[in-house]
DNA sequence: CCAATTTACTTGTCGCTACAACCAAAGTAG
DNA sequence: CTACTTTGGTTGTAGCGACAAGTAAATTGG
């Protein structure tokens, strides 16, 4: 800021297209699961890291962290999705301030069919447009992004998901 | 989708950190530019384009794709800019169909006072996390991955913006 | 042990985006 | 030309997320 540090012709062309992408990629997510199963991939993330969870069960802060979100919005989100029969919300026993949010059966069975379609797109729309190099490079570059955007919070990340 | 195409090992580790990027990264680069500047960081991209387009102009249909963005949500936006004076709105003589979007001068101001603040975010918590192999890979994989989310359109991009 | 603070979460409101519907002008077919 | 379709854009509505405020329980400090 003190001097004028525009960015590189290199830097300026792969910031470009980086932010393109962040900004067409969550619309292609949500187009997909919302009509092949009435989700937002917010929820559908949502939804995949309870399943994963012991007992499918997670405190709201702990799968706030895990989702990348806020806790107010991961409120209203649980809300909603306890409304629907996915989530239930339950007082935490051992700490009264804290709610443990369970995946209930149907949100399992939720989870579990809307799991192929969306794993689809994901391989057609990203994954499988890269190679193995390509793939490395990512997770290199994406790691080193996500430590300096969300500093501490990166360790919290459960590395089965989707 | 016919046989059960999970991801692999690697896939998921690297797909778990880009979606968590692509989750934090527009809420970091907007609570900087309305803290000190009043505007989403769509907003800023799109007065941004403006400002490279020849005579600052553009016609609605060209700055949506410019933007990455569709017509309607365009549409919104710059009703509301246009309303803060930084672009003027115009019907287009060669197809009365068409309007053209200007920056004002006082949006030249606007996106000029704000670019020194975005770019040294942008700097800090992106790009100088990254070395030139980082940048280079960045580069071919966004343009990769942007191919297959924006088939068509990616020719469009300017190279000068930020 | 009582006040002050922090933690965990919920709720209300506002603004933005997606989607659908709409209108008008331009191209196209008969 | 006249109907039909396509293109270019705007507008209305509904739903989601950000932010601010509020509640309640746990922790900390004197």
């Amino acid at each position: 800021m003190t001097t004028d540090r525009w960015l590189s012709a290199e830097q300026l062309h792969a910031w470009v297209r980086f932010i393109a992408v962040v900004e067409l990629l969550p619309g292609v997510l949500d187009t997909q699961l919302q009509k092949e199963a009435e989700l937002t991939h917010f929820e559908y993330f949502t939804l995949a890291m309870l399943s994963e969870a012991p007992d499918r069960t997670l405190r709201m802060t702990a799968l706030s962290t895990a989702t990348n979100s806020t806790l107010p919005r991961l409120s209203h989100v649980v809300a909603r999705l306890e409304k629907r029969g996915f989530i239930a919300r339950t007082p935490c026993a051992e700490d009264r301030r804290a709610t443990n949010a369970q995946l209930t059966e149907a949100g399992w069975e939720k989870i579990h069919s809307a799991a192929p379609g969306h794993v689809s797109t994901v391989r057609d729309r990203v994954i499988d447009t890269l190679d193995a190099t390509d793939i490395a490079d990512l997770d290199r570059i994406m790691s080193k992004v996500l430590a300096s955007l969300d500093p501490g919070n990166t360790f919290t990340l459960l590395d089965r998901s989707a």
